[in-house]
DNA sequence: ATGAAAGCGCTAACAA
DNA sequence: TTGTTAGCGCTTTCAT
């Protein structure tokens, strides 16, 4: 450490933190020092000291998902604004990996945790949340839980796009979702349930437990064979993503042979053809956004109660559905 | 602590590394207190004493694209599968911010760093990476640096794709490009100028220095207009959607009006029509063997010299580039 | 087999 | 204005 360096003292730690006045000489003396034997402060002993990390954590489902990348983007940009580091962690979506993360994180002594929990029953961290511990939950809240959070709408966003297919006359409205359990999946099926029932139609939904589940031979055996859908909607990205590369193996034609709405907008979606209608999430909005009210609390900004931000989605309609957009 | 609870010790630190014997009893009840506390040892002191972190630092240009993502959740899953954590940071692509990045994990104790460099002059943090401190490129080696790198040949890459658009028998073929001071763009482009030199053709390079300035205007002006091209190579994912977006505005169709290939695949690029050809990097081994290699040093494993992975590309050949697959 | 005590690098309260 | 000292929570000799 600088101690030994060049001048002589423990003030160091003074000239570094700007407590207390230091003559001129000295602090010139070092600075000096420091940056000639590059001399970079030890964060770890700093935090044990001051009981604080200056870190958060983070934690998603699935980190290379756009929505997920682009909210971590977000988040890591604010939290650096906020001299905080961001350590990234995965559930992958498991409930005990959520678990075992978070109780790492808490070891590593983070000053807040954004998270986007699981959302099964069994996912509960209350009991491992320490006193104090700021935490801002993404997409969904957390059952007894009071915590921040900020996330979208699911099942009015999922009705209203259901709401549109419908009001472009199909009938045989199918929805395909991965991963019921999910409270996004769930929230967004539901929302579908809503706007079938209030059609007084029949709801056909095609589940899959796991992503790698859902094949072109699942397809066509569980959601064309059974349902002769005229329509259809993709409850989140991946299951886009996965139906699209099925449909095209058994030749299916979207906008001809049925129209077509994902849950989760993506840049290509506009170049497809037909270019696909979706409803986008704020992705980057969420993780600044979840990221600033877990600032504010851990900067005591905020003593109120919990708040829960509910940002707004957008329908974009482009040709998939059934629209003659050109834009 | 669990020093105060039910029993009396500072033992407790032997029970919990599982060093040196304890007596049946008291190892229970150790046990039994710290998870009737809900005890969490504190990492920041154990770092502090042991003089590591368990914790790695990973520095991206742009935390959103899926290339990066890929990395990140690769590196992450290895990070944890070796009991340490991923601190997630983004320079942005600018030099300095890359160094002050660098300057903060380095504060942080990480045992180790994995750098996707700038790799622009400017860019060279060798003066600021302690002895010893394990470091790891992802794309790209660094200028006099002596660490391990797991990347992939930019320049033959490219070179072997406009190879393949010259088979085709395209002339007039343009290179695009962002921020041509990065090191992959650099290669990328010299691969392109080797091709096009071999074939004694012209060389047509469109660079802009920054994303933000690619818009459908600069294409009509600079690309079209200028050149009147047959064909033209994308490098990098970015690009790829800029171009895209701008080609679809002035009402250029891939396929018909020219042939395009992309530098970066991405999950759509087969479902666009035409298809997309692309040179495929593979994202996530590059993540994952860049962990791999640095948890090697960090754990002592290997103290060899410095080792250099080039993981291969591979042309996927869709149907933009002229030819007429149909997987 | 377990307790006592020193010390990791830093900050903060107190003295000088 | 600057130096001294104790202590953050843990590990690790060294005694017991």
């Amino acid at each position: 450490m600088a101690r030994e360096a060049g001048v002589s003292l423990e003030t160091a730690s003074r000239v570094l933190n700007e407590s207390y006045e230091v003559k001129e000489g000295t602090g010139a003396k070092v600075h000096e020092a420091m940056s000639r034997m590059g001399y970079v402060p030890n964060e770890l002993a700093r935090g044990l000291k001051a009981r604080k990390s200056v870190a958060i954590g983070m934690i998603m489902k699935n980190l290379s998902d756009p929505f997920a990348a682009s909210a971590i983007k977000a988040a890591q940009e604010v939290a650096r604004a906020n001299g905080y580091i961001l350590i990234l962690a995965s559930s992958g979506g498991y409930a005990d990996l959520e678990r075992s993360e978070i109780e790492n994180l808490i070891g590593r002594q983070v000053d807040g945790l954004l998270i986007s929990p699981i959302g099964s029953p069994r996912s509960n961290f209350n009991d491992i949340i320490p006193l104090g511990l700021p935490v801002v939950t993404l997409d969904q809240p957390i059952r007894d839980g009071d915590y921040d959070s900020v996330m979208i709408n699911n099942r009015l966003s999922a009705k209203g796009a259901v709401q549109h297919l419908l009001n472009h006359g199909y009938h045989r409205i199918v929805a395909v979702a991965t991963r019921p359990y999910l409270h996004t999946s769930s929230e967004r099926i539901a929302g579908y349930r809503e706007a079938m029932k209030r059609a007084v139609l029949e709801p056909r939904i095609c589940l899959v437990e796991s992503e790698e589940l859902l094949t072109a031979q699942w397809l066509s055996e569980n959601l064309f064979y059974r349902h002769s859908p005229d329509a259809m909607i993709c409850m989140n990205w991946v299951c886009t993503m996965l139906t699209l590369r099925g449909m095209k193996q058994v030749r299916k034609r979207l906008g001809t042979d049925l129209a077509f709405l994902s849950f989760d907008d993506f840049e290509l979606a506009g170049m497809l053809d037909p270019s696909l209608s979706a409803v986008r999430q704020p992705a980057d909005a969420l993780g600044a956004q979840a990221a600033r009210l877990l600032f504010d609390r851990i900067k005591g900004k905020d003593k109120n109660k919990r708040r829960s931000i509910v940002l707004p989605t957008e329908l974009i309609l482009r040709e998939s559905c059934g629209c003659n957009h050109s834009s």
